[in-house]
DNA sequence: TGTACATCAGTGAACGCGCGTTCACTGATGTAC
DNA sequence: TGTACATCAGTGAACGCGCGTTCACTGATGTAC
């Protein structure tokens, strides 16, 4: 609005560094970032970026954010389109909407859920935020299914159904800061396997994403997937949807 | 035997030159790793290490090859300690075994299993052999199981526990090339579940390893490891230990 | 056993390239009176 | 509205460093007769 002629400059430069930024991330990587290239990329000459950007560790956390929030604006879209009350397709939709999001852009999703960069360490102040999204949506997806009584008990892997089995005492505590951080009111044994879901999850997509699986080994490796999240949906205590489940991909 | 020096030197300095590329992908990471660095520690010129490796990408894949095959090897001993029938024992001494090499080698498990080194392609035919060890001890705990009539049906996440719920038609395909590479018995059911742990116990290691689950979140990721490697043990079918479990970690 | 020749490890210089960061500077844009 | 001053974007040169790879070479080790 009352913004000059400079700021809004400003602001379209600042633009263009990110997004240079992320281009050069698919080519070479997140060591083989460079400020001299981007400033080429810009037309500009290298000196002038570090009136932007006070150094080459920095555009990596802009960076950092920059996809954690792709990652996360991505996961909100897709839940938006499905029932809120509907928790076991808000689970599938997460899980998709990673998987989807990671094999459209691998080396964004490399910077951040494969190997650290050397040397640098991402700010937890500006990237814990974003860095948690994705986590805190699915385990307020649990939350709600909690509530409204459709956890179902026995999940967990308790494949005989009936005992139900405590997380480890050492995580307790680490559980109630949990609750207590995010205001939750689910039992232990749901959080765990609410991360052990979440992990699962990025662990397959990794092994996609990076290449884990091979070339040839699985020829439809959503159909791979899809098997994979209705078993992580079992585990997280959600309902299976009707049918042989295999067909009914929205 | 009917060395001669020259041969015995070769292979010493073969030995050192994968050893001092280890040092350095500690430090410096995959995209970081330099023939030139690797010439200084072993005291000599930059060139004359192109007498032993004809370029970075070959250095770089045999400290692929020797990360998979130490891995491999830390697998194979845990498992040699426990008795080959008690299948659900096997599962978590190999869960543990690639947990702890990955804790104790940060930086070589971020080769095999971070993001891909840019411009970099491990060459299938000397990677994949190493590279499956793993899996394959995994698969063939099932394969025993099976055999033995000891996994239990209505596992993989049917929370329900009676229906038997076929993976997906487009994986039949796969699985029956897998079984017949690997001649194995096991039906598509505990295939799909077998590749699900395997992905989500290298996704959990990879969290704990790459520092997803931040600083302070888990005060004991041994405890939560312990607690993912029940569930994923339920999952492939694989009875619970006794009684409360989490105590018995031998 | 001794000699002639071939193989190989390591040298040192060079090619052409890249990087992050600092610094004094010019010239345009913005602001206060 | 006009002028004086301050702010800021961008320049160009420089510092000191790194890299992969090639090449003609020296000198030691191994081999065949």
């Amino acid at each position: 609005m009352t913004q000059t002629p400079r700021e809004r400059a400003r602001q379209q430069t600042m633009a263009d560094i990110v997004s240079i930024g992320r281009r050069h991330l698919d080519v070479h990587g997140a060591a083989g970032l460079s400020l001299r290239a981007v400033a080429r990329d810009l037309g500009v000459v290298s000196s002038a970026v570090y009136r932007y950007v006070k150094s080459r560790d920095e555009l990596l956390t802009l960076l950092v954010v920059d996809g954690y929030n792709a990652l996360g604006d991505a996961v909100d879209q897709a839940l938006a389109k499905v029932p809120a009350d509907d928790h076991g397709a808000q689970f599938r939709a997460l899980g998709r909407a990673v998987r989807d999001w990671a094999l459209a852009e691998p080396a964004r999703y490399g910077l951040l859920f494969g190997s650290p960069v050397p040397g640098y360490e991402a700010p937890a102040e500006q990237t814990t935020g974003p860095g948690t999204r994705v986590v805190v949506r699915l385990v307020r997806i649990l939350e709600s299914a909690h509530q409204g009584g459709k956890v179902e008990v026995g999940s967990a892997g308790n494949s005989d159904g009936d005992t139900q089995r405590p997380p480890a005492p050492g995580l307790a505590a680490d559980f109630s800061a949990i609750r207590e951080a995010m205001g939750l009111t689910v039992p232990d044994h749901v959080l765990a396997s609410g991360v052990l879901a979440w992990a699962a999850l990025f662990g397959t997509v990794s092994f996609e994403v990076f290449g884990q699986y091979g070339k040839a080994t699985f020829a439809d490796p959503g159909a791979l997937f899809e098997s994979h999240l209705e078993v992580l949906q079992g585990i997280v205590g959600l309902s299976q949807p009707q049918g042989n489940g295999w067909w009914s991909v929205p």
